[in-house]
DNA sequence: TTGTAAGCGTTATCAT
DNA sequence: ATGATAACGCTTACAA
């Protein structure tokens, strides 16, 4: 492998110039650069990254850590988010660093020995330790979702609420009374925000919301198909369901297929749409009334976000929320009692 | 921050033996070792990666480079893959760089500059030109699934070809002749190997493979749905199918269902199952008879093949391929036309 | 057993 | 516009 020094006494420059003309500093004859530019290219010249980042301070990286216990059962909507932040960060010849290691320990660890420039938090849990961490070490981050701690930090989240709000009040006008809520992991704060949104609709619209109709857990497919499982089982069941995720739907169908119940007719369905690639609503059997969020979009809007950061834009301009698209297919319908 | 220096002022030793001591050279006396441990906990010093990268010239972490294509559909199984990765290489402190970078040069430049000291390979092409690639730049790299290169080279794999040769096998004993393969993309080596299987076994049985039975594309849960109905469109459809993974399966049965043909009395499934963690086989309404083979063990036994191709492991080592186990469970019986 | 000093390959600060 | 030269923080011969 040529280096920087390899280049320079082939150009009978100094290594200083030849650094320049790289790195496009405005001081260095543009004949020279000229040359520079040709010869690296002809000796197939690539700076050593650990030397740069030694000399520069900066890693050209940023972090994801993977906690272990989320590693158990990994998310699936993670790798069309992980999608979105690699496009993004490709364009500025950024890179994504994953590691497994334990507890909030390996974030200090990580920015300490400058693997990474800063870090991209996932499913914030309620006064998440990282967050407060991160904040003391004044390294960037940027968390995916929002959190409830009090302090100032860069976040990109969704309206889960108001897109909660909207879907639970679509099912009220159209009769709908008992509604399900099959939602997330019951400490993530989206699941907290969604909940919330749906209790606000009823609240507002003189319903007693019933613990009994909301379900929380992880969002496997499995999930969707006990919950309603349990949710039909009960002496008033619901009419509607609203679902946290298309794979959560996917369950709750099965499982309402299985006891003999359509969809919209029996029981309308709404459910968050994260837009994964392998798995699309529009092409469920009835295509499916969703709250509409990509997920790629947060991976790639959260890359530009970071870039701004560490370029030292203010915390307060990389607060982001994007609202949520509530779009109706087939999957939803006026309630059976409201119908006759 | 802390750095060697500050750390060797403050025990009044040299820097040389307080890197000695934190990296377990045996020529340090115990005491100081005791000592300098102690201090460096105390000041919570943590080595410049950059620095000991630039010193030793190991990187520490390998690299996944993700061609753009692939990363428009994401592949569900990547997050239970990468799942298995990452913890396999926290208990080595080894980190995965995760890069969007384009085309067949970034794996140059991303070795050449030294980020990473070796690359992990997903789902080969025909003669894939970065296995040629990597092979001639002498960089580590373990491909997660088999080529048709005439290179000798790491990999980890199942059994494909065997596997959905023994499920092919399963059903004409059944008394199914007519058997629709439901296969992964046709340019993937893994998707070919079934496909010889399921030749294999046919061919065996003196039967001849039908063409438009088999189907190649994307494993999406809405292929599934599509080509099933395009199979079942057919005027000899067959009477049982072969899918190859869990949401392909969920697309069919879903297909099967709206078109009121029953598994497995009408159909019987046999599905390649990575045992997803957000979707698991034992679960579908007619649980799934499967050929089984937990993708998250790839990601933790390619870990260690790198680990110990890196440490100058002779290749023909690092050659692993397991076998499938087939599984059976309800979604299998009896051809129709062999009862009565 | 410990210390000295020369790298590792860049970038950045001076001069010139 | 270019060249010396000193960092950057660590590892590792070589000495002692």
């Amino acid at each position: 492998m040529a280096n920087l020094k390899d280049l320079a006494d082939h150009l009978g420059l100094s290594q200083a110039t030849v650094s320049r003309a790289l790195n496009d500093y405005s001081t260095v004859n543009a004949t020279t650069k000229q040359r520079v530019l040709q010869a690296a290219n002809h000796l197939n010249y690539r700076p050593n990254t650990s030397a740069r980042r030694l000399a520069t301070g900066r890693a050209g990286a940023y972090g994801i850590v993977l906690p272990k216990a989320d590693n158990l059962l990994m998310d699936p909507h993670f790798v069309d988010f992980l999608s979105g932040l690699t496009t993004a960060f490709a364009a500025h010849d950024l890179d994504i660093v994953l590691t497994g290691a334990e507890g909030i320990q390996a974030y200090q660890r990580f920015a300490n020995t400058g693997k990474v420039d800063g870090f991209i938090l996932s499913s914030p849990k309620s006064d998440d330790p990282r967050i407060r961490l991160l904040s003391e070490m004044e390294v960037p981050f940027v968390v995916h979702g929002r959190c409830d701690v009090d302090l100032d930090y860069a976040f990109y989240d969704i309206r889960n609420r108001s897109a909660f709000r909207d879907a639970t009040n679509l099912l009220l006008n159209l009769g709908h009374t008992r509604i399900g809520l099959l939602n997330g992991p019951s400490d993530a704060i989206f699941a907290r925000d969604r909940l919330k949104g749906y209790t606000e609709a009823l609240v507002t619209n003189d319903l007693i919301p019933d613990p009994t109709l909301v379900m929380h857990d992880m969002m496997t497919e499995e999930y969707g198909y006990r919950a309603t499982g349990t949710l039909f089982a009960q002496p008033s069941p619901p009419t509607a369901l609203l679902c946290a995720s298309t794979l959560v739907a996917l369950g709750a169908t099965r499982r309402l297929r299985r006891d003999g119940l359509t969809v919209p007719e029996d029981v309308s369905i709404i459910s968050h749409d994260d837009c994964l690639s392998s798995l699309k609503t529009e092409n469920f059997s009835v295509p499916l009334s969703v709250t509409r969020a990509p997920i790629r979009d947060a991976g790639t809007e959260i890359a530009k976000l970071i870039i701004d950061l560490s370029r030292g834009a203010a915390i307060a301009d990389i607060q982001k929320t994007v609202p949520v698209d509530l779009i109706v297919r087939a999957s939803t319908c006026t309630a059976p009692q409201a119908r006759s």
